[in-house]
DNA sequence: CTTAGTGCAAAGCTTTTGCAATCCC
DNA sequence: GGGATTGCAAAAGCTTTGCACTAAG
């Protein structure tokens, strides 16, 4: 998680203007492990933001994107979630409630250099979305069964 | 891949009817290696079923998906695409011409027990998505430079 | 025959774009 | 001041839905 100066000069080293809605959505999705959708982000940050419109926030996650401060996740909706952990690491969405987490790092450092030799690309990046029921879900199930 | 009247039979078995549509849908996903999109689908089956539509392919992907004939896959692109291989197994795609292969299966068994003990979901299922250049692409790119 | 499925067109969603007003540097 | 950015509204692309007609079983 950087600080809104160190934000600021990522951005402008990379020749953007470092803007106050910029950093405001920056500052939304370093704070929070909901890995928030554009949506997500724009009602969270309405209230404090009255004028920020979701096309700012679309332009501003792909710009985050291209300088390297957030990863754009796909984890099988209909929509693009945002997370400001730029490290490659497994995600996992309870197919229940929706909510998705992180995994931490697993050890499949071999998977790169294998898929690379049995398909003959060059790999360059990894996602890994893991599915299944979070403790919370498995919990009611568990308390409507009795 | 199965054949018209195994389909037909787990169609059937679920409550479903088996169309003409169904079973052409069903035959072309099983016959690419493209992991095709719906409108890619519809594009290839229009000339043999002229009244085919759209939303009739979509209807149709969806159960196929339900009944367990074919899995849905998110590679990172605006749109869904499919696969009629419902074996859990990795997919890359190719960050210049778009293409998407199989990878041949990796030793990751333990990636699913050890994500369920480090995060306290019941793991039910992945999706390993790599990204790169495919060997074509690369060698068009070595091309250039010469 | 009865009920599910097809196909068309319209609607719904997420995301992108055009453009005048505004703000950063 | 000049050029990038914002924010609105409209557009674009993928997917779903309503509904009359058709076909499967």
């Amino acid at each position: 998680m950087l600080s809104g100066a160190e934000v600021t000069g990522v951005l402008r080293s990379k020749g953007f203007k470092a803007t106050p809605q910029r950093l405001a959505i920056y500052d939304a999705l370093s704070h929070t492990t909901a890995h928030p959708n554009a949506d997500m982000l724009y009602r969270e940050l309405v209230p404090h933001y009255p004028t920020m419109s979701l096309a700012t926030v679309y332009k501003t996650l792909d710009i985050l994107c291209t300088v390297g401060l957030a990863q754009e996740l796909n984890v099988g909706e209909e929509s693009f979630r945002y997370d400001a952990n730029v490290e490659s690491h497994p995600h996992v969405r309870c197919l229940s409630c929706g909510r998705v987490d992180d995994v931490p790092v697993l050890n499949d450092t071999s998977l790169l250099s294998q898929a690379a030799v049995s398909t003959g690309y060059e790999i360059t990046g990894r996602q890994i979305y893991l599915y299944g029921i979070c403790p919370a879900c498995s919990e009611k199930r568990k308390k409507k069964l009795h």
